[in-house]
DNA sequence: TAGATTGTTAATCGATTAACAATC
DNA sequence: TAGATTGTTAATCGATTAACAATC
């Protein structure tokens, strides 16, 4: 079979590329046991995932195993590494030192997602020029211009809904190309650039629905323990 | 037409939950702007979905909107937090306060979304005792028992993932009935029980990717560089 | 070898989007 | 009224799962 370079045509899928972290995360483990080879069946009886599914998965990373043994545990990870990436260091910026910005500055595993933060940002002059986690807090008017100076390509945004979009402006002035935005708010950026906006509470939403659910509590808005016929 | 409880049976994708809490947050920025009605085709230009979409998703609130003119802003707010059960709090315990949970125990608008955490445990015996954020840190082997006796339907995850199964079952015997996991790992629970896993890098992983493709750095595992045009 | 597992194509399933009648 | 918008059914799209030949 012929190398193939995923390039920009096909793309795939967000649901794929979610679990690849889960694989990883599970095939460390495995390869700590020191388990040399792993099958899709294995991976996805640990992970409740479909061998199929876990096989396609594997495969947009380029990997290729051998029938009736698996795939190389190291090699596999590797594989998922390289391909997102995480085996090269970026640099990133991180913007607003709250709970959620502190507890990213706190996190010292980043390293091992090809992400490096570089300088954290700010506008509250009680926080410039502290330390937070080792990072020295900035004034976010400096952000532009040592992005620029730089080539930051990375910035992660943990500041209020208000602020999303002009601070997220700064950060493409700055030449960043990719925004892992935490902001409940939608940003607005030019076309090639990448945006990965997290909302913490689209998961908590489904967990209140799903209890509300088994608690049998769940009723319809408007609904009247009678009939509600209009 | 027939009211309708939400119950057992038909359960709302995973999908439309998770985006109700967007609408809900745009909801709440044109009800502070004064605007009383919206329509989905509004909500939808805003968000970048499209509109039948919205009408699906809000329909499962069980509101009821008015042809030509839209919703009245004020009862879709109700109605999506009615349903997600967010206007009545539900207590919670925090297990593990690492970056995580220092970051949640920070977050002073859980009572919005029907959450308040009312206590913290640790096993760390340096932190056992003290008030992070205004939560007293309690120790481990306190957890079930309390549980119990006040009655906790949800617990929050942040352990490390080596810990993830034990605390769950922790709370497990504790009666608590719902879990929003944040440690890398999955948990095993009984039927009927809850369980909403969260994976920070899941989200990363799709950035990571769609970078490597805009700065055109992406290879297959095993495909050399030459080849590599656009 | 026989059987387990890969890689891949086909079938199924579910979610998204389009179409359209009802309606204020 | 006319036209915009809802509610709902049908069509489309994409992701998941099943089937199966290739293979070590």
């Amino acid at each position: 079979m012929m190398a193939s370079v995923t390039g920009t045509g096909e793309s795939v899928s967000a649901a794929s590329l979610r679990r690849l972290p889960s694989y990883r995360q599970y095939l460390k483990v495995l390869q700590g046991m020191g388990r040399e080879v792993v099958s899709c069946s294995h991976i996805g009886q640990a992970l409740k995932l479909n061998p199929t599914q876990v096989r396609k998965d594997l495969a947009v990373t380029g990997i290729v195993g051998r029938p009736k043994v698996g795939y190389e545990t190291e090699a596999l990870i590797e594989a998922i590494e390289s391909f997102l990436g995480w085996n090269n260091l970026n640099q990133a910026f991180l913007v607003g030192v709250g709970s959620m910005g502190t507890a990213l500055l706190g996190y010292d595993q980043f390293n091992h997602y090809g992400l490096k933060i570089v300088a954290a940002f700010d506008n509250n002059p009680s926080l410039i020029g502290q330390k937070i986690h080792g990072h020295e807090v900035l004034s976010l008017d400096k952000l532009t211009d040592l992005a620029a100076r730089m080539h930051v390509l990375v910035g992660i945004l943990t500041v209020p809904a208000q602020a999303a979009q002009s601070v997220a402006n700064l950060m493409i002035f700055g030449g960043i190309r990719a925004i892992w935005n935490f902001a409940p708010a939608p940003i607005e950026v030019p076309e090639g650039m990448v945006v990965q906006t997290e909302d913490l509470f689209s998961g908590f939403a489904v967990l209140s629905s799903r209890l509300a659910e088994v608690m049998g509590i769940r009723r319809k808005a408007g609904v009247n323990a009678d009939a509600n016929r209009r």
